[in-house]
DNA sequence: AGACCGGAGTGACTTTGGTCACTGCCTCCG
DNA sequence: CGGAGGCAGTGACCAAAGTCACTCCGGTCT
């Protein structure tokens, strides 16, 4: 198992540049563990335990409501750690996780990543550094929030998954949605009918073609122009 | 000014346990500036040269939209410090700064910042506990925003008054609104007006009584239940 | 095949948020 | 004293967000 946890490790950007023997030490405390498509990693709340690191699978990082909505603050690949921040503030976990899908993920206890970092001290700043991208992250959710409607952010998602996961076809961009519009409202922050809607409606002004769980974009240029009018 | 610095220093929580040797050391890589109130301090998208202490006044953080509205992400006071996290991972400024009061504010570049850190590692875990609390109180934003309502939020903002600045009095708890409306407006991500009516909404329902710039709170538990009840 | 279930689409409606325009009220200043 | 400018309150709208209730579809389990 050791190997493969260290190739883990050399994969995720936080202990990428150690020296074989830092790693094999690091590698020596770290537990892995396998988590079904659903399954709760911690829920906010909990006593914060330890950092995790995701070997493989996408695991949602995301915020529950009384009234039983969620808002999606992360979604972490392969090679991302998360949950840094509580391991050094002591706190609980402000925000529950949850595997994407089927997912396997490296666990390192509260105290051996406390003293890893005492010890290593350019570690410490990588995850200063991983942490702030984490937090450009959140302040750019709180604009999209305070400052755009549901229209606007889901023109966005459509953008960025053309670029991230299109394929160009004849008729325009084709892309995958993974999720069903439950998921999408959540990372978009609002509800399940208002992501239908605003798909339809888009389709409507001919911007786009929905094809079940499969989007034809026609009009990628038109959505941008969309969009910068309304910032 | 050393001595006056080295004491603003030692006020402050990320510096508050160096030795007196340590202490000076970094006393002679601060500078001073001082800061009318409104005035800005960097603004979005800014190359960040560095990191805050406030010494005196209150800084207030906030995005600002194409529209022209505001939206606070943070109001740091005295012994805090601020754009922590530029100066590790290297990227502009996400957020601008301005002056709340007439404020004086220390300032450590970047590099000098950087090496302090690195020559002490429990600096650098300060700033991780610090820096914890901020992403803490991001994701609160992002929960008020995403699941509550304006006049939740208000109510959360005049229960908060009540017990950091209130003042018994025979018909109930008074505070005092040390802001305008507008800046009310940017902290809870809305306009002047829907603050002005809500206001009034909650004097008409008996909660409070509002009297200029000042607010006497009649029914703190009423207040607490109705807050509770929308959550 | 039939039953079931989760996801998706949608019509009708309510509530909330936001805009515009205007009024009135201070306070400061010439 | 009188005007200017900043702040606050409000009515009339309008648009976006959210709720409820239902239908439809496609897969899958038995």
């Amino acid at each position: 198992m050791s190997e493969v946890v260290e190739k883990i490790l050399r994969r995720t950007p936080l202990f990428a540049n150690l020296t074989d023997q830092e790693m094999r030490a690091l590698a020596g405390r770290v537990s892995n563990q396998r988590f079904d498509r659903g399954a709760l990693l911690f829920s906010e709340g909990d006593s914060c335990t330890g950092l995790f690191l995701v070997a493989s699978g996408r695991i949602r990082i995301f915020k529950l409501s009384s009234a039983g909505r969620e808002q999606v603050l992360a979604v972490e690949g392969p090679g991302s750690s998360f949950a840094e921040l509580p391991v050094f503030d002591g706190g609980n976990y402000p925000a529950s996780a949850s595997a994407l899908e089927d997912a396997e993920v490296l666990f390192i206890s509260r105290k051996d990543f406390h003293n890893f970092c005492r010890e290593h001290p350019e570690v410490a700043l990588k995850v200063l550094a991983v942490v702030g991208s984490r937090l450009r992250r959140l302040v750019g959710i709180i604009e999209d929030l305070s400052f755009t409607t549901v229209r606007h952010r889901l023109i966005a998602l459509v953008l960025r998954l053309t670029q991230t996961s299109g394929a160009d076809s004849k008729e325009g961009v084709r892309v995958e949605l993974t999720k069903t519009h439950q998921d999408l409202a959540a990372e978009l922050g609002t509800v399940r009918e208002l992501v239908s809607r605003n798909l339809s409606r888009l389709q409507a002004e001919g911007f786009l073609i929905v094809e079940g769980r499969r989007i034809v974009v026609k009009d990628v240029e038109g959505l941008r122009r969309e969009q910068a009018s309304s910032e």
